[in-house]
DNA sequence: TGTTGATTCTGGTTCAGACCAGTATATTTA
DNA sequence: TAAATATACTGGTCTGAACCAGAATCAACA
């Protein structure tokens, strides 16, 4: 073997996520269209199931495709950019961007919680907690679970608000509350159980996870806020000024 | 079936990861420890490595477990806290939360430099950009593949500087450099390549990506910065005051 | 003593299937 | 016409292998 063969062949699994990744950046593959099937793919390249879904999960990993579970996988459309520490709202972030924002209560309850939100509440005793589970969807693919948590004693009434809309602005219109301060934590994760399933996800696929706890005047809590982003679907973007 | 059979038995898959993550969290496996290789593993729940596969990528997304190329599976150190916004060096965040840094300087070169990166930084025609790559690791793990693009025209003579300690502290000292703003880019992304194979990854695996471009004085850019992070070793924190 | 090389261990990649569980659509039925 | 049903199709999970490549270890050798 001459010593300018440097370059192994590649790996199936790649040429499979190259060929799939050409077809999207040239445009071949268009936003939210349908890529071809596994089976198919298997044929293409005289493959195996196996390699064909190493190739997707490495897209998927980029961003490139997401799934829908049992329909197959799909283009990503651009990313929606959010800044966390911005005051703008999801509609209105969303129709700036040019993207259908929609949003569905998936449940409402006044419960205990867990431990560690009632902590980070600073709430005691036998105060309850109000629980939103929130899915919000961006031209109809569903792309952000939200677990909110809110101290009943300070939104008296919640329950009968239009808990679909923008909580923020209710917040403010309804109670008076004035964000002065909020403290977001950022990582990657996984999402499991309902979170997947109503992401049309697997249990297990990674995800990016936003933690942030609002407070108001003088630093009290009142705001426990749990995202689970398709990762696809969304680039955080921070300014900062020195 | 009687309808009370409502709970399906768990995937194999879920089985496998269940029992790990109870490992790790009842403490039986310590930080940076290896977990019992997949052939064991395949032998101890009757299964095959697909599967036992399958259990290991949900934890390594979750961020419960990492992954170094052909040497095994370890359970997660705890996240690296760090504020993108803030101006405390690598060494002084390290530090702060007990954990052993160090940095390795991969290259270091004068070329032109990609598009996307030259027009962000406003340099035009023949000058030259100054690209550094650097891997960061903590208590011996890599965790940080860093790649930066500086103005030739800016930096004179930076190459003959200490290039492995913090840069931020360079600029400020050696070339007067007073950053009034910063713009940080977050999404979850893969890695490949080079820079899979410096952080011991394979090509495909999820990261957490941080693009940033770094101002002084009235908004002139003088820093372009990308970062690739082993995602379980990072957690973004971002205050902010309304 | 320090290097070299063989051996064993690890995960990385791949094959050639199989069956299951939802989705979507076409078909039948009321 | 609208609801119920069957069917084809999708990805999700899994079996039981095999071979490859790098990491680590240990033995042989210079």
């Amino acid at each position: 073997m001459s010593s300018s063969q440097v370059l192994a062949t590649q790996p199936a699994n790649m040429s499979i996520r190259d060929y799939l990744a050409d077809l999207i950046k040239t445009g071949k593959l268009g936003i939210n269209d349908r890529l071809p099937s596994e089976r198919e793919l298997v044929e293409k390249f005289d493959s195996t199931r196996i390699t064909v879904r190493d190739a997707l999960t490495k897209l998927e990993s980029e961003g490139l495709i997401y799934r829908s579970n049992r329909r197959g996988w799909f283009v990503s459309p651009s990313r929606l950019e959010y800044d966390p520490s911005s005051r703008v709202n999801f509609y209105m972030l969303a129709a700036a961007q040019h993207k259908e924002p929609a949003t569905r209560l998936l449940s409402q309850r006044c419960i205990k919680g867990p431990a560690r939100v009632r902590q980070l509440l600073g709430v005691s005793g036998n105060d309850k907690l109000i629980e939103l589970l929130r899915l919000r969807s961006l031209d109809g693919r569903p792309v952000l679970y939200e677990t909110i948590y809110l101290p009943e004693s300070r939104f008296p009434g919640l329950h009968k608000q239009h808990l679909e809309g923008s909580l923020t602005r209710l917040m403010e219109q309804e109670y008076d509350v004035n964000i002065t301060y909020e403290d977001n934590r950022i990582r990657v994760s996984a999402v499991y159980d309902q979170v997947a399933e109503a992401l049309s996800h697997i249990n297990g696929a990674p995800c990016l996870e936003v933690e942030r706890v609002r407070h108001e005047g003088d630093r009290t809590p009142i705001e426990y806020d749990l995202e689970h982003w398709v990762h696809s679907a969304i680039e955080l973007r921070a300014f900062c000024c020195g």
